[in-house]
Formats: structure tokens, C-alpha cells, sequence
DNA sequence: ACAAAAGTGTTGAGAGTACACCCATGC
DNA sequence: GCATGGGTGTACTCTCAACACTTTTGT
């Protein structure tokens, strides 16, 4: 925290740099895990896609300029951000000193209406596995947010969140394999959750699949460990 | 990411927020877990404690102006810093906007010439479990950076940090103890940490202790698990 | 009846926890 | 010889990993 702010010096353009959030929605499309980029309509990196965010507003935290961006670029609305990390390369951005705050959620994909707003770009989901170039250092941000991810769900169950409300505990299986990028043991993936003591079957059966039909599970918030 | 900063509108003042880092700094001080503090000589909170800090300078990283504050406020050289939450409630600074990036640090008490320099404020260390009222709203800091803490050394070593180059297993589990909270069981503290396989035995003993010789240990980088 | 996915148990290994006594040294 | 902290082993529980067959449905 500032000491002496007021014996600082310099111009004001040097000594505040632009603070920007950036937001990496994950969703589960196609058995593919899956990130939501806009294309950029303005230099720098005209074209190209990044994900989406913006300028801090004057009187709003960060949180809820993660909220607000997202919602304006996107229509996303109603999602669970955490703040991960933040970035400060002086070079990171060529147009001036920006500092950029990343937050990240995990969302099912028919919770989601994209509706591209008004000036904003396209925006659109794309695998993990087949990026395109992203602009900034959006790719290093995506590493850090996939490792953070990677680490989190092996202690916790957030892979339901990917999911919609009603899911069977086959893709639940699948959205932590997906994550993990490995495949896992049925019979130990199923004791796991269910001894977890956070799912509770609906009744419901999962209607229209081929094969047996499939217990619809349900969160059912009790703990969910943070790390 | 700025999806069209040139139509952004507003004045510059308020469109960028001041960007500060702060740096929360454990040191083991006879068997309390304490805190580096710095007395404010500023406005506002003049007089009060507050974690070193200080504004990010225009062509350094956080890192790197976390690394300065430190130095400049404390004397204090050579820690591995590590990046925790960025905090941005609009009113968390009376002057202006500040949006505050915290780093924290584990350090061996006996690796620290406190210098307070120039124009710098006196520099002490505090007990976490007796505190000043904290200046900002760095008591949430703390807190925030404790939680991390206690959930990180759960599943890693990190303890030898608050520690000399050579210590004692005594020494080592003291420091998980104070950490923790808790007591722990000494037969399985040992094991565990021994068959980590990040410790070895120096062959040389602590001398002049009450009792008999302990064996000093060092610390051999293998593998750190982050969480 | 067969294709497709759901669902189900056991065994062995390693990690964590609880617990009590002897050892080396200084005075 | 006694006070002080250092150092050691065993039994139980729990979690994790490996592994294959039966059940329910639609066609």
C-alpha cells in the first residue's frame, strides 16, 4: 500500500496504468472442452480472437466488471467467476501499460444464450484442443487457468458445473475426463462422487439415450473443498 | 481484454485506478507466526500499521515492484515472492482508487537485516495472534493469505521457509504446528516429511541445546506441490 | 437376439492416525 | 542421576487403483 503517495511523481498517464478484466468461460460441447473467444473489431489484433473483458469502470469492483463485460460481449449472464491470476507484463498490450485481472467459470453450455450485443464482436465457443491464435498473452492466461482447473478437480467436484441441473454421473465421468485429459474408472469415479455425499439421485431417468436409461443426479451443495 | 478502448469516454483520472502491490511477509518469531509491518507516515491511516507496499512503477511488473516496496520500505532482499488475491473494493483506499495485487512470502527470521531506509517508516515484526489494527482493509489480506497458507502446507513442505538453511525436524514441525494451529503427532510428522524425499540429514548436530543433539537437516529441492 | 450404455464388488497398496517408551547429552 | 528434548515402531482405518461381468432398454 502506498507510504507516501502524495511525494510520488511523475505524469499521470505513466503512473496509472489501464486495469482490464479478462473472463475464460469453460464449457463442455461435444465431449470437448470448450472456451468462449470474441473477435476482436478494434487494434490492436484487429481479427483475432481473445476472450472476452474490458476496462474497469470507475466505480465498480473487479468482480463486477467481469460480470458486466461478459455479459455486454457476450449476453452471458448469471455465472460463478473466481478471480485467478493477475497479469502486469509492462509490453503485454502495445497500445499502453494495461494490467489484467483474469477470472474464469465453468458453465453448461444450454444455461448459456450467446447473444453478440450491440457493438460487440462475434463470440464464439472454442475446443481447447483447436485454438485459434489468440491476441495478447490471452494463451499464457488460458495455461494458467487450465492448470489451476486441472488441480482444483481432483479434489473437488466441480465438474458438475459444466453440466446442466439434471445430469447422470456418466457425464459427470466425462466432464472430469475431459478435464483431466485421461480416462478414469467407472466403478471407482461413481464411488467417489456418490460417497462425496454432494449428489442426489433425482428419481428421474434420463429418457431418449440409447442403451439403459441413466439416473438423473442432482448437486446438492454440502462442501466443496477450495484449492 | 480492451475489446475498443478508443471509444472508451470519462477522464483519465477516473478511468485508471492507481495499481499498488502489497506484500505480506511470514517469519517464525519465537514460536509465533509474525508478520512484517510497516508504521504509515502518510495519509491517510498516519500512524497505523500496514503490510509494505507500494505503487507499481510504469516499466516493472508486479512482481518486480513488489520486490522494489520490499526492499525500499524494509531492507529486506532476496525472497521468493508468490502472487495471492487482487483486492478492488472501490472504497478500499479513502484517497483514490487503488486496486492492490498482494504477494506473500516465507522467510527465515535469521535471513533478514531489517534496515528501514531513507525516507521509510519504522519496520517491525508482529505476532499474527497479536495484532494493531491494520490500516486498508489489509486485516481481509491477512486473512485471505492465512487461509491460503494453511491450505498450501497441508500438502506440501513449504515449512522449511520459515526456517535456517539447517534445521531440526523439531524445528520444521514446529513451524507446521504454528501454521496449522494444532499439535502434531511427532512419530508421524517425521515419517511423513522423511519420506517426502525432500529432506537430508547434514551429518552435523545443533549444538548447545538442553538435551541431547539433534540431527540438522537441509532442505533438497525435489518436487513442491502447489495447491 | 443383439447393440448400447448403465450399473455393480472385491482385493491389495499406500497414507494417515493413534499411541508410549528408550536414548544422548549437559549439568 | 536427573532433566531435557531427540528419536523410534506397530496396528488400525481409510482412500485409491486395478479389474469384468450383469442389467436394462430400444430396435
Amino acid at each position: 500500500m502506498p507510504g507516501n503517495f502524495s511525494l510520488e511523481s511523475g505524469n499521470i498517464q505513466q503512473r496509472f496504468p489501464a486495469v482490464a478484466v479478462d473472463i475464460i468461460i469453460f464449457s463442455l460441447i461435444e465431449d470437448d472442452l470448450s472456451v468462449l473467444l470474441i473477435k476482436r473489431k478494434f487494434p490492436p489484433f484487429t481479427g483475432m480472437w481473445a476472450f472476452p473483458g474490458g476496462f474497469l469502470e470507475p466505480n465498480e469492483s473487479l468482480e463486477e466488471a467481469a460480470v458486466r463485460e461478459l455479459f455486454e460481449e457476450t449476453g452471458v449472464a448469471d455465472v460463478d467467476i473466481e478471480q485467478l491470476h493477475t497479469f502486469s507484463e509492462p509490453e503485454r498490450d502495445p497500445r499502453m501499460r494495461v494490467i489484467a485481472v483474469t477470472y474464469y467459470a465453468l458453465v453448461s453450455i444450454e444455461s448459456i444464450h450467446l447473444r453478440p450485443r450491440d457493438d460487440a464482436a462475434e463470440a464464439h465457443w472454442f475446443s481447447t484442443a483447436h485454438l485459434p491464435q489468440l491476441a495478447f498473452d490471452h494463451d499464457k492466461m488460458l495455461e494458467h487457468a487450465l492448470a489451476y482447473l486441472r488441480r482444483k478437480i481432483q479434489h473437488s467436484d466441480i465438474g458438475y458445473r459444466l453440466l446442466p441441473d439434471n445430469f447422470t454421473l456418466s457425464e459427470l465421468q466425462k466432464s472430469h475426463e475431459v478435464i483431466l485429459g485421461q480416462h478414469l474408472d467407472k466403478r471407482n469415479f461413481r464411488r467417489k462422487v456418490l460417497n462425496s455425499g454432494n449428489l442426489e439421485p433425482t428419481g428421474r431417468k434420463k429418457q431418449l439415450a440409447e442403451g439403459r436409461p441413466a439416473t438423473l443426479y442432482q448437486y446438492r451443495k454440502k462442501s466443496e473443498k477450495h484449492f
